[in-house]
DNA sequence: GTACATTGGGAAAATGTTTTCCCAACAATC
DNA sequence: GATTGTTGGGAAAACATTTTCCCAATGTAC
């Protein structure tokens, strides 16, 4: 690989004239500039980013350190997360923490050395380590409210779980369960939900904790709960993969969708369109967060910044056909 | 941030002394080396990453180049790549292509000027391009056979292809249509599979090509097939998502599946078990992919060998209900 | 013609490690 | 007691940049 010298010594200049040059930080004779960029071209020339990395003092890299990359959302919150890092040329240094705690931990460690900044989504992390990890380099943090001064983005969870019971409320459901996912904050906020829009009709609160938020999660419950004394007429789950997987299994036990039980669900993922019937669901603005968590670690790499209170990207209700009584 | 000099100064001894205690690249007396830990651990002190790669050449990084992170396969892929690396104390750089040839070109030039080495996967680089890649720094091609000397791994997808087709014909199909992907090597081999088994059995070839590998382009193209003059009584489709889509419409215009008609897919996804009827697909290892490529990589990184013929990961046919006449 | 600003360009320091080379002290061998 | 080998430890080079000074030459104003 060339360097920097090797341009100096093809375009007759100094080591310093050539950076100068190349970084418009200085204006030299036409002469000048015109015999360096000539070097460039003519051996090629990329400056090494490890050196200047070393004198800057700034990677241009930002670790994204996820739950889990197999799972959609947090594919989508990288994908949107990429697509803003390469508009500002930052790449991005990826951290799976497969569903593992100390594995977090271990990767935000690492990317904490590496990366000028770190975009944190479905943390394990107690408050105080997220207040340490801070400390060391700019973050921001996707799908919680931390309990530290640190940035965060969130959707509005509390409110969809609300209006999406309001939904079912208006539409004349009077039992109407949860299906409870991992104990995370976007969970407990949607059940918090749940339970006002619950609360202020006067209905009775009635929670199903799911194993996995998966298809197979789902149906695993709809027995229990539909075979029991007294059956919904309507559930909320988690997401759309328990609420389809609960769907199919109702379907088996004979339960017309949506006459007999109103079924939504939250994420609004392709299948939930195409299952028949159609799932309510609402949408997660997943790619977005990804984005605006990357901008906003961005402007506090520039101004040293933090967010006071958290942004809030809002999610939209897709009402469909399984929870239209015909 | 401490430095190798704060830890020296601390425990009174000399730079050099410093690296060679921690990296236990020689031998100090007790009281050495002690004093040395001491104050490494006083100072919480950890290398400088940066500063290493400028002395040993090396970034401790790998590139993981692919078309798409929110496609499943690929999403799995990194994970694959991502728990090898992390084995072997190697941190992910991620370049998610978004499907666009020129944006997959960028990440390879700005990842390869990062990385110690690039896993490629989901390719729409020209053979050529491979080779001048491969020059500058040891690449694992993963999910096509690169015309260039450039290490590879793939799945047997002829194979499969192959032996899905065979299970359609020995089970009594006659009219047996392939719904085509994206025009990569995947679907070439797994059409080319496809149109082996046909001919052995002197059936007709009938490839209809889809608009998107998704569930939407999976029904879009079953009006136009179902309804035409022979319809087929039996459907391979690129994947699983195009497969089910295939039947969600199939069973909207009077189909029985799969007594009139047998429906298999290819990928094995969550939802092709919880379909009903439940989706005849085939594995694709996309996690093994994934980490056989680092695992490749590293080997390469050390013995500067390339491998001459890809390594083959098989993967398992998966006979379901969608395909056994009652 | 002198003082002063401006312009074009270079020398060298600095970044934080690893690694090579070297030296002094000491022990062992003949 | 001289030679050899070993052991403990340090000085300094090297990595590829950016950036801060600095200097000489030229132009400008009085």
């Amino acid at each position: 690989m060339p360097t920097i010298k090797d341009v100096a010594r093809h375009a007759s200049v100094s080591l310093s004239t050539v950076s100068k040059v190349i970084n418009h930080t200085k204006r030299f004779s036409p002469a000048v500039e015109a015999r360096v960029w000539e070097a460039v071209q003519h051996l090629k020339f990329t400056p090494n980013p490890v050196a200047q990395s070393m004198i800057t003092g700034r990677t241009n890299t930002i670790g994204v350190v996820i739950l889990d990359i197999g799972n959609p959302y947090f594919a989508s919150i990288v994908k949107g997360a990429s697509q803003m890092a390469a508009k500002h040329g930052f790449t991005v240094l990826l951290g799976d923490a497969d569903e593992s705690a100390d594995r977090e931990q271990q990767l935000l460690d690492a990317l904490a050395k590496r990366a000028d900044g770190l975009v944190l989504a479905g943390s394990r992390q107690s408050d105080q380590a997220l207040r340490e990890i801070a400390e060391r380099k700019p973050l921001v943090v996707v799908g919680r409210i931390p309990g530290a001064p640190v940035s965060s983005l969130i959707s509005n969870e509390f409110e969809i779980a609300y209006q999406l019971t309001r939904h079912l409320i208006t539409t004349g459901r009077k039992h109407i369960a949860f299906l409870s996912g991992p104990d995370f904050w976007p969970n407990q906020q949607r059940r918090e939900g749940w339970t006002q829009a619950l609360q202020e009709a006067n209905l009775e609160v009635k929670e199903v904790c799911l194993q996995a938020p998966t298809l197979d999660g789902g149906a695993a419950v709809a027995g229990e709960l539909l075979l029991g004394t007294q059956p919904p007429d309507a559930v909320l789950a988690y997401n759309d993969l328990a609420a389809l997987g609960f769907m199919g299994a109702a379907k088996i036990l004979g339960f017309r969708i949506p006459d007999d039980l109103a079924i939504a669900g939250i994420g609004d993922i392709p299948y939930a369109n195409q299952a028949s019937p159609a799932l309510t669901t609402a949408t997660v603005p997943s790619l977005e967060l990804g984005r605006a968590a990357v901008e906003q670690l961005i402007v506090q790499l520039e101004h040293k910044t933090v967010l006071t209170k958290p942004i809030i990207i809002p999610s939209r209700l897709r009402i469909r056909a399984s929870t239209h009584r015909s």
